[in-house]
DNA sequence: TTGACATGGTAAATCGATTAACCATATGGT
DNA sequence: ACCATATGGTTAATCGATTTACCATGTCAA
């Protein structure tokens, strides 16, 4: 590999003129010449300054993490585009944790940042994590920041705008005619599924819609988890008329529940979830979701770690708007 | 953060015993009260490593990149946890990469291999990409591994046995009386599509059905691509009483094409797709599928780049076999 | 008693990049 | 003519861990 030293001997420089120039130090001293045959040089012997020197003196590793339950979630495809993108243009690089291992004792993110290999944290925390489990996390001095579940505690947050999310598709499915809605939500350990289903209730008052509770199911965000809420929600019959889910993973449950008892979609039960994803558009019928501001959740965080400091904050992203993205699993009731 | 000498002061002795004590060098030679005392010592602080020191100086980074063309395939999810049981056996760290990004003229991997955080690469090229793509990845000394994709070249590979699997498909549909299979395949310039044509090709001929070129399709993997293949196969009507579908995300589309036609499934077409995956089990009628040894391909792989070796090999994943799972989507014909 | 070897360490160099602290020469102002 | 200040650099220290090359003592055999 060629180093420093070689680009600097290349230009007939000393090595600390070269990594000024390199590094783009405003306030170095050198004659446009001399910056000319250092760029040059580097250029020409295809010079990456190794990673582990820099880092060593800089006590920086310019990476962040960005840790997620399930990276599979395609969910999450969105939020890493915008977070690279953010972290490309401020020269950070991003490594990939999922979850799981935070969680198992083995303790990939401790010891990630115990070997200063990272700077700074973006965590998404699992369902059902209390705030209370990351108070070990809380004394240090690393930037973290949680997104997409708490939205308060001893940590900064950013969440997005879950309840504009949920009144959207409930706008949608009460301007269609619909005035028997249910909710199939998350696990009420959940934050985030609680804004849901508090915007799922404020959206229903502000239509003049009544609330019933027995149409409203906890059961959590998993596909098995939308089939057990159709089940639940059988039992106290008669259905909605429409349903608005609070993850799309849940409504591929949810439609194979609903086609299981030959009922019909959207003639007999319309379908809006939240989040929206390639296989919304691969089902049979294509379900209507809308479409969250993921890409700038990625790309706050990535700022938020970025730019450290010290004091919390919480932040929420509202920019753009939810978006209703109509497919043909909503329709005029009956 | 504390450090090596800290250990070291702490334990009456000086860095460098502590280092080879602590790195567990078999050479090293301490009296046993002074191993105990260096331990002890850095458990007392809570020692880490620094990775940038200790990388700098060994030139070594412990660490190899993981590169997908989409992480959010659920495919990949198994792949990752076989990877990196893998790799915490053997004390090395994953990163996991986004193959659009090796693309796109940013060229992460070039930079990671460059700035030498990166020992090895274990990567899955993208649909379509040609041996010839990988031409600048020869000549570097840093060990690669190609998989799931091609199985042969200048660069050593890890294959699934992806005619076995078809094969596995083709069988079940057969032993349930079906004798007018399709395929529902991958691009023609992909070599994970040639080798399962090739094997639905063998399959047929091996349990003497006869082998229909208009009921093959070489749409690609997408729902989108699935969807497509349908409508395809509608044109040389009648219709295979079976489809064997290459990746099941393009069974999501198939399934959806076949629903809009009003055809059912099983009834009037049955479909057994490749890999399992969690939304296998959420469709309308759940898909009968083949399990591959996923888990066992990453664990391969990072077993293959951490023992670096110069020579190329080529390699094929066969065990465990493919395991059919039987849900739904097939049934006897008619 | 002396040389040889084992025992239990230590000192110092090294990896590559950054940066604080200098230094020589030129230029300008008074 | 001479001090002050630019200009255009260079030297050397430093980050933390590893590793090569040593060095005291102690022990044992001849």
């Amino acid at each position: 590999m060629v180093k420093l030293t070689d680009v600097a001997a290349l230009a007939g420089v000393s090595a600390s003129a070269a990594s000024r120039v390199l590094s783009g130090d405003a306030t170095v001293r050198v004659s446009e010449a001399t910056r000319m045959r250092v760029l040059e040089a580097a250029r020409q012997l295809d010079y990456v300054p190794n990673h582990a020197g820099r880092s060593l003196r800089t006590s920086r590793s310019s990476t962040i993490a960005l840790v997620v339950p399930d990276v599979t979630s395609a969910v999450f495809a969105e939020l890493a585009n915008g977070a690279d993108q953010e972290a490309a243009s401020r020269g950070l690089a991003i490594v990939l944790g999922r979850a799981e291992r935070v969680r198992d004792d083995d303790d990939w993110l401790r010891r990630m940042l115990g070997e200063s290999r990272i700077d700074g944290v973006i965590l998404q925390v699992p369902e059902g994590t209390q705030p209370e489990d990351l108070a070990s996390m809380v004394e240090r001095e690393t930037p973290i920041v949680i997104i997409n579940s708490l939205d308060d505690g001893p940590l900064s947050t950013i969440v997005l705008d879950d309840a504009a999310g949920i009144s959207t598709a409930v706008n949608h499915l009460h301007s269609l005619g619909h005035e028997r809605l249910g909710l199939v939500g998350g696990l009420a350990s959940n934050a985030t599924a609680r804004r849901r289903e508090a915007g799922f209730r404020s959206a229903l008052q502000a239509s003049g819609l009544p609330v019933r509770e027995e149409w409203i199911t906890r059961l959590g965000y998993t596909g098995a988890d939308g089939r057990a809420a159709i089940e639940l929600l059988e039992k106290s019959a008669p259905l909605p008329t429409a349903l608005v889910v609070a993850n799309l993973n849940a409504a591929l449950g949810v439609l194979a529940a609903i086609h299981a008892r030959a009922l019909r979609v959207p003639s007999d039960v319309s379908i809006v979830a939240l989040h929206d994803v390639w296989y919304a558009d691969a089902t049979w019928p294509p379900i209507t979701t809308v479409r969250m501001p993921l890409r700038q959740l990625g790309a706050a965080a990535v700022a938020r770690v970025a730019e450290g400091g010290q004091q919390v904050t919480h932040m929420t992203i509202r920019s753009p708007e939810p978006l209703l993205v109509i497919r043909q699993s909503t329709a005029a009731p009956g």
